[in-house]
DNA sequence: TAAGTCATGTAAAAAGTTACATGATTCT
DNA sequence: AGAATCATGTAACTTTTTACATGACTTA
């Protein structure tokens, strides 16, 4: 089984969902720790219900195109239960934006102070956006946010995850284009550096820096 | 150009390298933040030189085999001081651990607090580890982390991104770990909950919860 | 009437992981 | 003697993205 099974049972336990729905879900929502599109929901859906982890049904609307509902079964849930607290797989980091910044010694400062303070703004948005949706959890589901088995429960522990991750985001991408401005026309070193100096240690392939 | 090529040619842009010590730094290093094994390397290596951004010349070993050291080009490092302020493509997040959380209101509390209590500490080791870096750089390389010319800047950068990273995902782990300990033996709700209930707002696929 | 939503799929390409393959030397 | 390191590659597979494909209905 895959993640993304995983990511459609964890939704698929919450409520009775169409491939059209789940590929919503995937955009906002659960869309914040773990997306797809829809090219890969259809197929999925299929292994799924191969693998007897879920099953669907036909609905007719009138007005609308027919779909087909998926609804999880005993055995889906049996192994989302038995996934959740096993140990996840370590999965490499990969931030775009930190691997610009290890390069950034040789970038134009304007145009990288520029970057950093765009950043800072795009994750505060984002940080606003999970707080509105914080404080509509709290004020409207106060009392499933302190049962562990509410789904609300599991929802909000997540969204903290996505606060602090935006807040502590967009604060270093701040503290970067606070750097670059105050030094900008500051004293400057001469060019590139190539060819490590005497004093640094050699590489043992592990425990080194830069 | 792949993102992988770019965080290769800023690797090259500190030091030549062989494929082999490439390898080692997408390991360690900046492997914190992009990654990549050999098989991806090598076959990179030879597009980036096809596209005239890297040569090698062929380093003899005696009592090793021999090696392949690459350099980049003029052209090469005109590419990647551009591409350092581009704003990065945006990728969806994906954390397994995230969403598991969103499903842990199915799982056996024990076992779920367990597993935060573990990830907690891999996090706060990981941390302990950044935090000795950081230690190292602040006393052997104080200067060079003031000039924005310098990459021990922007190698400092990059940890400090680390660091919050970790500190902020440690404390997390902690507080959810905390909160199922507390709330573990304490009044419990009848089962799942399936089928929103009357007090939800319509989903128009954008805005809504959980 | 044009754009957007609802609805479900397939195909091709790119990116990334795991496995296969080889061979010398060095450390335990 | 066996495991680990140095060194470079290819092949197969999985995962993810982008593009192709269709069609009815609704809103601006």
């Amino acid at each position: 089984m895959t993640t993304l099974g995983y990511a459609i049972l964890g939704l698929l336990s919450r409520e009775d969902l169409s491939g059209y729905d789940l590929k919503r879900r995937m955009a906002g929502r659960v869309g914040y720790f773990w997306s797809a599109r829809h090219s890969q929901i259809y197929p999925e859906l299929a292994r799924l219900e191969n693998g007897g982890y879920v099953t669907h049904s036909v609905v007719e609307q009138k007005e609308r195109p027919d779909k087909k509902v998926y609804e999880i079964t005993a055995q889906g849930l049996d192994d989302l239960k038995e996934w959740v607290t096993q140990p996840p797989v370590p999965r490499p980091t990969r931030d775009e934006l930190t691997l610009k910044t290890y390069s950034v010694w040789l970038a134009d400062k304007e145009e990288a102070a520029r970057l950093f303070r765009e950043e800072q703004l795009r994750h505060e948005e984002q940080l606003a956006h999970y707080e509105e949706l914080q404080a509509w959890m709290e004020s409207r589901h106060s009392q499933e946010l302190r049962s562990l088995d509410s789904p609300w429960f599991a929802s909000y522990a997540s969204l903290r995850r996505g606060i602090g991750y935006e807040k502590e985001y967009a604060g270093w991408c701040r503290w970067v284009a606070d750097s670059i401005e105050r030094v900008e026309s500051g004293p400057h070193s001469s060019g590139r550096i190539r060819a490590h100096s005497t004093t640094e240690p050699e590489d043992d392939g592990a425990t080194q820096v830069p």
